[in-house]
DNA sequence: ACCTGAACACCGTTCAAGT
DNA sequence: ACCTGAACACCGTTCAAGT
């Protein structure tokens, strides 16, 4: 008997193979527009497969939005890394290359923040994986703090307010609100450059 | 023949009553949970009616989103017209006010911006009500120029940070994210507050 | 443990036909 | 102009049965 590559599916992981293959179809056809049967099919397995992976076609909905949060994770703690000595340009990066993600990934993002699942009623898997990222962005602050970057306000609130407005530009752009930028790649990364400058110093001009 | 307030959809507006009826079913079951079927014979329709109004489910979806937007428009202008004389006044009660709709309104919220329909291809009602809501903004932005508030900077930037750091902060709170605030609604108005404060001062402590 | 395939109750959408 | 009701192709989900 051949084992096919597809055959392999039968002992492989499907359930990361389930993953994968909804991000492009989100993509082109959406939320409603995904179909767990037209994925089975797609794998070469049959329709009620895809059930001893996820409880239901909002469960898988839920693994495709974690896969986001650790990748803003890993931005963050990459960014970390990356400029040990300067927790401004930490924040810069950890911002700026989720945006890049983002806009190459709007269907993720989309799930993260869009609402379709509450992190309320989140299984586990999800709470984590945004947890982890929100804590990964919260020990940038944190640097910062105690580099006297930002005073003495609140560590959540600085989160919530730089969070808030990476995460806000991202929607835009995935939006496509931002009529004139999409098309360039420079665009946007001078775009986020200058969001950048007035999330630092304030709107006022003091 | 009695006529039934029911009856009376058969000549009423049905468009708008499939609008209303969609929102608490949103917020209850989420969008692939809202049918089309399941609002028609709640209005005491067949299927087949809502066809009428909206070329399929997509078209509907959009037309809610269009209502958050005129709110956000609304809210906008209405800042403007109740302080005058203070722009940066204007700003915070625009924000804040959505942040307030959007606490009570998540569903409209996360289809606004939960990126299910792009507004790239999205029909001309629900564009131009997203742009009527970035134009009262802007203006909102424009009189703090010209008070001399804001500097130099380019408008569409300002615009673009201050909504994104609005809208990041709705998400959040819709998203369920902010695990403490959400029970009391004071606190909800504290942390708008907060993150005003640094949206305008600026992260950095200079 | 993982997958199959039949079965069930639903959908979105279309379209001739009615008023 | 607006609505009905049958029809079609499709879903999500369950579950006995297979390996």
């Amino acid at each position: 008997m051949a084992e096919t590559a597809k055959k392999a599916y039968h002992h492989g992981d499907l359930r990361h193979a389930l993953i994968e293959a909804a991000i492009p179809v989100l993509r082109e056809k959406g939320i409603v527009g995904l179909s767990l049967r037209e994925l089975a099919t797609e794998l070469g397995v049959s329709h009620g497969a895809p059930y001893r992976h996820f409880h239901n076609k909002s469960e898988l909905l839920e693994a495709v939005a974690a896969t986001g949060f650790r990748k803003l994770a890993a931005y963050c703690t990459r960014a970390t890394h990356d400029f040990p000595q300067d927790p401004q340009r930490q924040l810069y990066e950890a911002g700026w290359t989720y945006i890049r993600y983002v806009s190459t990934h709007k269907e993720v993002a989309n799930l993260m923040f869009g609402g379709v699942m509450s992190l309320d009623h989140a299984g586990p898997e999800l709470k984590q994986a945004a947890d982890q990222a929100i804590e990964a962005l919260s020990a940038i602050v944190e640097n910062g703090k105690q580099a006297g970057l930002y005073g003495n306000r609140d560590t959540a609130d600085l989160v919530v307010t730089s969070l808030s407005t990476v995460h806000g530009l991202s929607m835009f752009v995935s939006a496509g609100m931002l009529c004139s930028e999409l098309s360039e790649p420079d665009a946007l990364k001078a775009l986020s450059v200058r969001v950048y400058d007035i999330l630092m110093h304030g709107l006022l001009d003091q």
